[in-house]
DNA sequence: AATCGATAGTTGCACCTACAAGCAATTGAT
DNA sequence: ATCAATTGCTTGTAGGTGCAACTATCGATT
């Protein structure tokens, strides 16, 4: 094993700085929508993804793929949401083992509803406490990391 | 209820790739620390805090501010931390509600043996993706953010 | 010193997620 | 046409975390 290459004196700095964000920013994000809309950001976020897909269908694991989720976690969530009466599942008949998630009228009312008040959230947590130009460098910096995490970038495409 | 304020097109993609960011940064985090060395980030960090506190001890409410846990949650975790024989609990004396925890001989050589693994992962996700300049950026960016998600910075602060 | 409220920590219960096993449908090779 | 391997999704089981309730102790007041 080769010598580590430990952290220097800013590198650390900027390390634990961003480690408390990482721990902190999605508990905040989470606790405005658990209190105001009675949903996770994983729920809110999967019928986001739903609202943007056309005809706001998806398939399962289309749907998993841009939630990051894997599978079973993303059965049960749906099975959840589809009591809730936020989607429903359906069969596909191009692929009778696959299923499609859609998204009810009363889901998409509830994004709608959801919608401002998550905004207004990420306003205040980030967007409103950087500068136009910080926003930029987050963006590139962002970019550069997800390059390292998500080689394929299948968190942001929107399917080949 | 004023209008909603929405994201302008940068913001969006800042947004968006930051919050994939958020995804899967803790994630590949924590792959690493369960594969090689069997701990949680959660655990490892808390065997981190301890080994950086003077006398590797320290009080169970200090050590979850420290750590930004609940006192259930790393009640649970000292239990398990404890019966892997990596910390120890003793009696407090000034206060017999109170309970140290102490960092072990075991404890010690698990942080010492687990720390580069960690923080080559650190480096490959994150440190070597960026330039200087970034690194700087972040710093500032996040010092930013935790401004607004941790006012009292009980985050950071070794405890005043 | 007796008491009431606050504090330190643990535990019961419910929920969410991961991993692995399972079932059904599809694809590919013979 | 048939069988094996793969894919799409669901479910059984185990483990972690939050919230609330509980015990024990401390501190302040009377």
């Amino acid at each position: 094993m080769t010598e580590t290459r430990w952290l220097s004196d800013d590198e650390r700095t900027a390390w634990v700085r961003f480690t408390a964000v990482l721990e902190l920013l999605p508990a905040a994000l989470d606790l405005q929508l658990v209190t105001d809309e009675d949903l996770t950001h994983f729920e809110y976020f999967t019928l986001a993804m739903l609202s943007e897909a056309p005809g706001r269908i998806l398939r399962t694991s289309a749907l998993a793929a841009r939630t990051n989720a894997s599978l079973p976690r993303l059965s049960r969530v749906i099975s959840r949401l589809e009591s809730a009466g936020f989607v429903a599942r359906s069969l596909c008949s191009e692929d009778r083992r696959a299923t499609n998630v859609s998204l009810t009228e009363a889901g998409w009312a509830k994004v709608v509803a959801a919608a401002p008040g998550h905004v207004e959230a990420v306003r205040r947590f980030v967007i409103d406490a950087l500068t136009a130009e910080q926003i930029e460098q987050l963006s590139v910096i962002s970019a550069a990391m997800l390059k390292r995490l998500d080689p394929d970038s299948r968190m942001l495409a929107s399917e080949a």
